[in-house]
RNA sequence: GCACGGGUGGCAGAGUAGCUAUGCAACGGACUGCAGAUCCGUGGACCCGGGUGCAAAUCCCGGCCCGUGCUCCA
């Protein structure tokens, strides 16, 4: 089965096709590093990272730029109240960002341009769209005016120049001063004085906020690229105004052969924000959750699709990222094969990814993978498709690392817990119940869990 | 208001025309002193109304409801 990837400017999945045959060029918009990294952050990441990882082990070569959008107003007023430099702040929260986003095992990209070493680009761009008519100077700043290509308007959201000429619902307002027409948008904004700022034909000033991805993508890989990611709110206007500044400026069209947009994350069934007070930083989620046990919930729903973070549903996530890691510790540590037959699963893996990247009807296998008989050859099979293509196991040497603490942590009770349920054993054999339950609440508040079977007791750490 | 996406069992969530999704929970059985774990098994769903088809959860039309977007947003 070919891979089927879901373009969101035509809306329809298609069989993936690239410039150039073996390689995949793939441009995800990144953070604007105003504050640490939250939920919604982390979905988009992980779902472009399996993205990532799927496109190399079917045997393409990626060359993956996500860029920091690290000057910004937000985080003007941030650095502002603290008295400290922009990049004080922007740095911070790239720190923040890159550091979640290793514990979830998210691959790093091959480049990460910022838009403060991106300038010359960006001012270079906008003024081919000046020479080519497509610009124009207000007293604030310049802008794109939409009018003089108006046949690219709603590609991603179907919305057409009239309707968004209407108002929006009444809702357009504080645009800037110097539009002709409320749908234009700008492309470098003059600074005020005392602001971060850099020279240009125009003025000092800054970028505005949708051309850095234009000339970055641009300067990275030329006029044309493969896929574009990014959360399904850029889709407008975000991702319609790199349309209109790439192809107006180039001349080429399409800039992007595939659009790609993550569904929303929402917290008990509400959109997830600060004003609700539902707001959660990937670090926060981290104090009650492993890293990877997250990654598992948030893989654990096609990318498309808006997921709803409830306790349950992480719970039940976690429940079956520590089986996964069980069964995969066992198996690592088995001498023997399993005898079973692995290629049913691996085919139903492989046709789920090349739908779209279906993580969930991945899982699925990985699950029924997961409570079959441990051995080597089911060791390679997860090390295989849940490790390397959906990023879900440490590596095997943290694995046994975290075998042998539990071995030795065993260790330190194992005298102690032996005698005891040695002499729960005669209680057992007198018959004497209540002393047999008695050890047993013992055993259970040092957490070590009883459990008999038909050879005798055995036990675990709970 | 307009655009896009969606409405599937108690819950989560796949599935785009015919064949058990799956997981969690529940229920029954085996095993057990009890509990737990394990194994076997069971029931249960396709928002509403029309249409097309031999056949519709799936395609078409209409309606209702929900989410997101509409110049800060992953």
């Amino acid at each position: 089965m070919p891979l089927r990837v879901y373009d969101t400017r035509t809306r329809e999945k298609r069989e993936l096709s690239t410039l150039e045959d073996g390689k995949v060029s793939m441009y995800v918009c990144g953070i604007t590093p105003y504050s640490p990294s939250h939920l919604g952050h982390a979905r988009c990441y992980l779902s472009f990272d399996v993205v990532h990882r799927w496109l190399e082990a079917s045997g393409y070569d990626v060359d993956y730029v996500q860029n920091f959008t690290d000057i910004d107003d937000k985080i003007l007023d941030i650095s502002d109240s603290e008295g400290v430099e922009f990049s004080v702040v922007a740095n911070r929260n790239i720190d923040d960002y890159l550091g979640v986003m290793d514990a979830m095992n998210v691959l790093r990209a091959d480049h990460y341009p910022r838009v403060t070493e991106t300038i010359p680009e960006i001012i270079g761009m906008i003024s081919d769209l000046e020479e080519k008519g497509h610009a124009y100077v207000g007293d604030d700043g310049v802008y794109f005016e939409i009018d003089t290509a108006p046949e690219k308007y709603g590609q991603l959201t179907g919305q057409t120049l009239e309707m968004v000429r209407a108002g929006a619902g009444g809702r357009v307002g504080g645009t800037g001063s110097g539009k002709r027409d409320h749908r234009d948008f700008a492309l470098w904004k003059l600074t005020k004085p005392g602001e971060p700022s850099w020279e240009s034909p125009w003025g000092e000033g800054r970028p505005g906020w949708h051309i850095e991805c234009s000339a970055m993508s641009l300067n990275h890989f030329g006029e044309q690229f493969d896929i574009h990611g990014g959360g399904h709110d850029l889709r407008f206007p975000h991702h319609e105004a790199e349309i209109f500044q790439s192809e107006c400026c180039t001349g080429t069209e399409p800039v992007v052969g595939f659009w790609m947009h993550n569904g929303f994350v929402n917290i008990d069934g509400e959109k997830m924000s600060k004003s609700l007070g539902n707001f959660w930083t990937i670090r926060e989620a981290f104090e009650s959750h492993a890293p990877l046990a997250l990654r598992y919930a948030l893989l654990s729903v096609p990318y498309r699709n808006p997921i709803d973070l409830t306790p349950e549903f992480l719970d039940e996530a976690a429940m079956h990222y520590d089986r996964l890691l069980d069964a995969y510790g066992n198996s690592l540590s088995s001498q023997e094969e399993s005898g079973i037959d692995l290629s049913g699963a691996s085919e139903r893996f492989s046709n789920a990814m090349n739908d779209d990247f279906n993580t969930r009807s991945a899982m699925i296998e990985v699950q029924a993978v997961v409570s079959s008989a441990p051995g080597s050859d089911v060791a390679a099979w997860l090390e295989k498709n849940a490790g390397e293509v959906l990023g879900l196991l440490p590596s095997p040497e943290e694995v046994a690392a975290n075998l042998a603490q539990v071995e030795s942590a065993r260790a330190e009770v194992a005298e102690r817990v032996e005698s005891l349920l040695d002499e729960r054993e005669s209680a057992r054999q007198s018959k004497d119940w209540a002393r047999a339950d008695e050890i047993r609440d013992e055993l259970t508040s040092i957490g070590v869990v009883v459990e008999d079977g038909p050879e005798g007791p055995t036990w675990h750490l709970g």
